[in-house]
DNA sequence: CATTAATACACC
DNA sequence: GGTGTATTA
């Protein structure tokens, strides 16, 4: 549910800046022969095609949407390039991508904190998509180096949208805004697209990749009109908000448009208080809103309205979390626990893999591990019933992880099945159906740069102090079957350490990784 | 029980 | 810690 943040400063320069098209472009990049062709990525194709996620320009013109199948993309654009994700341990792998968005994400920081501006902050939103407070260098910019003052405005600049204005909008239309608009609030912007220009340009000659952009004074806003931009099937395209266009821009939007109401919170407003358009939303006072959705929704929904939004720029170019995980539609669903431990295996595989270049590249470590499933029961009066999840301390090592999502798996299980889960199932088939499965990691801090060695650092984490030289602390708890067997494989340090490739090798001299995260405590037990 | 696979965040 | 909502490729 979206909070209300007060609007501290009132001359923000914020840019959105995402990548046009991004897993098409990946795709287009390592084959140079599908730029210009109506493209698009599917995840996997066995069932009808399989899934759009990501669909390029021109297919898109002829009707193509994500969330179409391959076989509707091929039906609706007969020519059209269907490029599959890769796959990697029977799942889709988005490694690729995630790297094409590590490379844009190494470029623009780079101007906005080094060049432009001292403090200019910069934000990962998703895997393509930053935001750039450009507040201090626009400003700058203003008192130093003035639009009107430069011989030339970058090229790049001036292909942006002034929304608002005339449709037959010229360079020299643009040049002309950029340099005489009395509004101080206005000409911040005026440099923000200039400045914005820059780090675009590199990226596109480093990366190849293009991106468009929102200029605006708060996020709210820089996000909705740079998507409004790319919405205008035009890739490479800045897109700045004047002052006196956002009232006009908004009122005809349809509430549904709007981030953090295309679900049920905007069917909500739309069912329970016939809002349709941002201007209906209008009419409603702060207290009425309020009332309905409490004080913050109710709030944040007065002001949204208003294109009035303090949500600050988050200093951050890294992940909180990583997860890996695949669904088991239809007759696909899992039913037998061997199954879902390959499938936990293959996912903490993956995790683990990707934990492991977090720590080596970031210097991060993760220190929760959650399990997540979705399931239902066939046979049973409430087959919706939610799948519980499941945390608990994450234990670096692929045999760790994987055992301990088995773990976690089960005692949801247990839970899912209620008291007839183990007897009930008798002669009869188990009654459950898995549907979803998925690992995540989480709790992800920095190491810190005083710490002697990694080894260090993972013991001064352990969560309970080491209570014997065996290393195996479920020796006091009640010892079950899953238990005893992570105890067995935590003794067997040295199968571990002869593949380095399977568990991190931390310094030779310490086989002692397994036990520092030995809490055990909320390993669920077997059945 | 067919979009699939992430991610983030508010609430309790 | 666990649930639910929302967004996006």
């Amino acid at each position: 549910m979206p909070v209300a943040r007060p609007e501290t400063s009132d001359a923000r320069v914020i840019a959105h800046v995402d990548m046009d098209c991004f897993y098409v472009q990946v795709e287009q990049r390592k084959q140079p022969e599908l730029r210009g062709l109506p493209t698009a990525v599917v995840q996997y194709n066995e069932w009808q095609g399989g899934a759009l996620i990501a669909v390029s320009y021109e297919a898109r013109s002829c009707g193509v949407k994500r969330s179409m199948r391959g076989e509707e993309a091929k039906a609706a654009c007969p020519e059209i390039q269907l490029v599959q994700v890769p796959v990697a341990r029977g799942k889709a792998d988005l490694n690729t991508y995630r790297s094409a968005g590590s490379e844009v994400d190494a470029i623009i920081p780079f101007y906005v904190v080094s060049i432009l501006a001292q403090s200019g902050k910069c934000e990962r939103a998703s895997i393509d998509e930053v935001y750039l407070d450009l507040t201090d260098a626009a400003e700058s910019m203003l008192a130093d180096a003035p639009p009107e003052s430069l011989e030339s405005i970058d090229e790049e600049a001036l292909k942006s949208h002034i929304l608002g204005m005339s449709r037959e909008m010229i360079s020299r239309r643009v040049s002309d805004w950029i340099c005489q608009k009395m509004l101080i609030a206005d000409k911040l912007l005026g440099c923000g697209i200039i400045i914005v220009a820059e780090p675009s340009k590199q990226v596109l000659k480093e990366t190849e990749f293009s991106c468009s952009a929102g200029i605006a004074h708060n996020k709210a806003r820089s996000d909705f009109f740079s998507k409004l931009a790319s919405g205008m099937n035009k890739p490479a395209q800045q897109t700045v908000v004047p002052y006196a266009a956002v009232e006009e821009l908004l009122s005809s939007l349809p509430i549904k448009k709007m981030k953090q109401l295309g679900g049920k919170l905007g069917t909500s407003l739309q069912t329970d208080l016939g809002i349709d358009t941002v201007s209906d939303l209008l009419q409603f006072s702060e207290t009425k809103l309020q009332e309905h959705y409490g004080i913050n929704t109710g709030t944040w929904l007065w002001n949204i309205a208003r294109g009035v939004s303090g949500e600050e720029v988050q200093g951050r170019l890294l992940p909180k979390s990583h997860g890996s995980g695949k669904t088991f539609p239809g007759p696909r669903a899992l039913r037998s626990l061997s199954n879902v431990q390959h499938w936990l295996n293959q996912l903490s595989e993956e995790l683990y893999e990707r934990l492991s270049s977090d720590l080596e590249q970031n210097k991060r470590i993760a220190s929760t591990l959650t399990l997540h499933a979705s399931a239902f029961r066939s046979k049973d009066s409430d087959s919706q019933k939610k799948f519980p999840s499941k945390s608990c301390p994450l234990r670096y090592g692929v045999t760790k992880i994987q055992e301990d999502a088995f773990n976690l798996f089960q005692a949801a299980l247990r839970e899912y099945m209620g008291p007839f889960g183990t007897k009930s199932q008798g002669n009869k088939k188990e009654t459950w159906r898995i549907t979803g499965l998925s690992v995540s990691a989480s709790k992800i801090v920095d190491i810190p740069s005083g710490t002697s060695s990694i080894m260090r650092y993972f013991q001064s984490q352990s969560t309970i102090p080491s209570s014997s030289e065996s290393g195996c602390p479920q020796e006091h708890v009640a010892m079950t079957p899953s238990a005893s067997e992570s105890c067995s494989e935590q003794k067997s340090a040295e199968t571990e350490a002869a593949m380095p490739n399977k568990d991190i090798s931390i310094t030779d001299t310490s086989p002692d990784l397994d036990n520092s995260y030995g809490n055990m405590d909320m390993v669920p037990e077997k059945f």
